[in-house]
RNA sequence: GGCCCGUUCGUCUAGGGGUUAGGACGCCAGGUUUUCAUCCUGGUAACAGGGGUUCGAUUCCCCUACGGGCUACCA
């Protein structure tokens, strides 16, 4: 790459930034890293009615959460700021006036209803309203006025707005890193506002000024901005620009039905759209993800490296990500496979790390009850069951279900496993298994283990008579590790304790 | 409606003029674990349809269908 590269990502600060706005910034920052270049935040406010409080930081904490953090940006100024587009107010003006002069551009007093009227009127004949060369003539613009009349009309406060002189019967030579040629007819373009009347440009201006002064290399932004491309290549010309590079990510797509994923979607499936927590919607954070999981599986959406690799570290994917194995089609989002990533990542943590994340959720869960609550507090206590444990889990969160018998004894048992397990004679053999275990003094997994298995061998009793029920003893149900590993764990006095309640119980 | 983009197992995808069309998730079965889960092994399952081009098309071209996006003084 000759040009050094600079890339940028330009959300709009109108609510919480959504999975597929950080898969495109995730895209533009491998793509920064992999060529040793730069990755911007621009925040693109320039519709003042849809800003919402504390949308910035909200996007700036999800980057930073997913270890994308931008090289410049509000608060990181590096010469090319500022980065808001609402604090470079003053510089749009100037380029949409200079395209006026140029006659690329021109003034439009057509107000808000009259416009409204014709696209409804053109609605109810079934054709389209379109403001370009067809029509441009016979409206309410600098162009059917003459310059005292525009003079007049702008001395008096007539609103305006400044719209792009569309040319006509071009044939707009496009293209585009991930899909290849395109070929537009300027035709059926129309004149977009360029400039709004109250005082701020569009998206399509600001968009090709600022990308333009913060000398931006290659645009890599979503789908939805593929149509927008013939407008924007016309402006980079009319300016005498150069223009950058582009890329239009494929969308990401619904589970199930039809659509783009929204908000929506992630309540009804139960699956966090947001990075991070927004109001009452949970984020991946929240739900337990790990970014690493998380950036993992955005960059398989939509993208792979062509070999079988499907776990991937952040700078691994910096070293095999590039634009032209980026896929044209939608990409269909997939909850169950999120899950396989985190549960990848899961495993990969060990007990230490998992046991800080896991203890403030067990002291929750274990407040003001059962005997051994005790044992939540100590840390080498809870690594044990950790490894005991994580190999069934996907998040930190299944833990308390995975191993709550490890710190308070089951307050019930598993009805089917009880008349399944429960049967004549079953209580005598746990008494006497009592007088067994009182009888050990280093009451620890291998001597347990070895002295049940001795008693079971001389009283001719069965594994399925004895170990099965004590299983529904100790731990409640039919699941968990290694019935002496966890009997080694709570101890002789809960071991005993357990048997007892249940002897009395069932 | 108009314009643009797309279409390989249910999903994410590899591949590419001649392949047993490969992998992953999910699902199913077997094995391990005298539990459950993990794990291992195996299985299920796809080139949207129709025309060309070609000795041969899933691969190249065209049409249709379907999907998606855009069609604001929103981004």
């Amino acid at each position: 790459m000759s040009q050094k590269v600079r890339v940028r990502f330009a959300p709009s600060p109108t609510g919480p930034l959504h999975i597929g706005g950080v898969r495109t910034a995730l895209f533009n920052y491998l793509f920064a890293k992999k060529h040793g270049g730069t990755f911007v935040l621009r925040i693109e406010d320039t519709d003042q009615n849809r800003f919402v409080e504390g949308a910035e930081q909200y996007i700036i904490d999800a980057l930073n959460w997913c270890t994308i953090p931008f090289d410049e940006g509000p608060g990181k100024e590096a010469g090319f700021g500022p980065y808001r587009q609402s604090e470079r107010k003053h510089l749009y003006k100037t380029y949409a006036d200079e395209l006026v002069a140029k006659g690329k551009a021109y003034y439009a007093f057509d107000t808000a209803e009259n416009l409204d009227f014709h696209r409804k009127d053109h609605e109810a004949k079934g054709k389209t309203f379109i403001y370009n060369w067809h029509n441009r003539l016979k409206l309410a613009n600098s162009l059917t006025m003459t310059k005292e009349e525009i003079e007049v009309k702008m001395k008096e406060g007539v609103p305006y707005v400044i719209r792009f002189k569309t040319p006509e019967n071009q044939k707009i030579q496009l293209r585009d890193l991930i899909r290849g040629a395109m070929e537009i007819d300027s035709n059926v373009l129309d004149d977009k506002v360029l400039f709004k009347s109250d005082g701020m440009p569009t998206y399509h201006l600001a968009n090709i000024v600022d990308d333009h002064l913060m000398e931006i290399s290659h645009v890599i932004r979503g789908e939805e901005w593929l149509p927008s491309l013939a407008l924007h290549q016309q402006l980079y010309d009319a300016f005498g620009w150069k223009a950058p590079q582009f890329a239009h990510l494929p969308l990401i797509m619904k589970p199930v039905g039809k659509g783009k994923l929204s908000k929506r979607d992630g309540e009804k499936g139960g699956f966090p759209v947001f990075p991070l927590s927004w109001n009452q919607s949970e984020g991946y954070k929240e739900a337990g993800y790990f970014p690493e999981a998380v950036v993992n599986f955005l960059a398989l959406l939509g993208w792979n490296p062509g070999t079988e690799q499907e776990l991937f570290t952040l700078s691994e994917l910096v070293d095999s990500f590039s634009l032209e194995r980026v896929n044209k089609a939608g990409a269909r989002f997939d909850p169950e496979k999120t899950k396989w990533y985190n549960q990848n990542y899961l495993q990969s943590k060990d007990a230490d790390q998992l046991a800080d994340l896991f203890i403030p959720l067990l002291s929750q869960k274990t407040a003001g009850a059962g005997i051994h609550t005790k044992q939540a507090d100590a840390k080498s206590y809870v690594k044990k069951v950790i490894e005991l444990i994580k190999e069934r889990a996907s998040f930190v969160s299944d833990f308390w279900e995975l191993s709550d018998y490890f710190f308070l004894a089951p307050t019930k048992y598993n009805e089917k496993a009880a008349k399944k397990q429960w049967k004549e004679g079953t209580p005598e053999i746990m008494e006497s298994l009592v007088t067994v275990l009182s009888g050990i003094s280093d009451f620890n997994t291998s001597k347990v283990e070895a002295i049940v298995k001795d008693w079971i061998g001389a009283q001719e009793l069965s594994f399925g008579k004895v170990m099965p029920p004590l299983r529904l003893i100790i731990v409640g149900d039919m699941k968990g590790p290694h019935l002496f590993d966890i009997m080694g764990m709570i101890g002789k006095e809960e071991s005993i304790a357990r048997i007892k309640t249940a002897v009395s119980k069932l």
